[in-house]
DNA sequence: TTAGGTGCAAATTCTTTGCACCCTG
DNA sequence: CAGGGTGCAAAGAATTTGCACCTAA
């Protein structure tokens, strides 16, 4: 909730762009659905964004939200927070360790590095709350996604085979 | 999957020891369940770990698998990855940021830090893939549960009322 | 005009729960 | 032997999909 109207401004004049540059109609609900998302810090879910924008068009359903967002995140312009895969995993791993992450296939590989173990958090932290453990999270291409090739982007949650290590 | 044997013994001398100090039983579906998470590195998923624990204990059924798999986070033996909350949410936010996540209720709050944005991860990572972005997750307590005091522990998934920030 | 977008309802997928029987401590 | 633990089946919750109508370009 602290966005200034010249940011979120600026983040509707990004979404129309994309939209024109990707050939996508710029309709009533995806504009009010990309709104709902650019004018918090909230990180609200598809529901949440649902009530939200049910409020100005009543008649949006909860499937156009789900569509939307998944839209908006294919080109680029919100991401999905939490896991790149759709179900919950489970890590026996109780030294501080890292991980990296295939955005592609959902590879989650840990590594180890005492640099990244004892990382200095800005004072920001301190206001937001008391922290318990600092985990880094690498995003990338893993190995045998790379030897594929390109691949057309999808929703991590729904599209991609989840592969592991 | 490079896991050494004297590693998994010790994992499940502690998990025998967690269960008998918290006057947990020890049943053959519970050693096995969590000799399968201990033994590889894969950060398997309830159906994967089924799947596994049925090639030697046929009869097992999935929400025993649930059941022991949260048991065994609630007592620190296994941890669960990916998010904190259990519907996936959106960050039009697309500066470099990253995330105070508060382990009892959710919250998610950004925050910046030049020094964090830059960081210089180990060539362990090289050889898992190619990095793309790298985000560090600080889990903790924030403010306004720190305030509300001591509270059980509670899965995720299941038990906590969500917020956010 | 017309292809892409939407709403509705039904389907899927993952996960949890109620209950009667079973087995560890 | 007693109370926690388990399996089964059914319920629940989040998310996706098929289809006919609608609308932005």
């Amino acid at each position: 909730m602290t966005i200034s109207a010249n940011q979120i401004d600026e983040r509707m004049r990004r979404f129309e762009q994309a939209c024109r540059s990707a050939r996508i109609k710029l309709t009533h609900q995806r504009i009010e659905i990309f709104r709902e998302v650019a004018k918090t810090t909230d990180h609200p879910d598809a529901e949440t964004v649902f009530q939200r924008v049910r409020e100005r068009i009543p008649t949006v359903s909860l499937d156009t939200v789900y569509r939307t967002l998944w839209l908006l995140s294919d080109l680029g312009l919100i991401t999905p927070l939490g896991p790149l895969c759709e179900r919950t995993r489970f890590d026996a791993n109780l030294a501080r360790h890292h991980h990296f992450v295939c955005v592609r296939c959902g590879l989650t590989a840990d590594f180890y590095s005492d640099l990244l173990d004892d990382l200095t958090l800005p004072e920001a932290v301190q206001a937001l709350g008391q922290a318990e453990t600092t985990r880094v999270e690498v995003h990338g291409i893993c190995r045998a996604c790379a030897e594929r090739g390109p691949q057309p982007t999808h929703h991590p949650k729904t599209k991609q085979s989840q592969r592991n290590s």
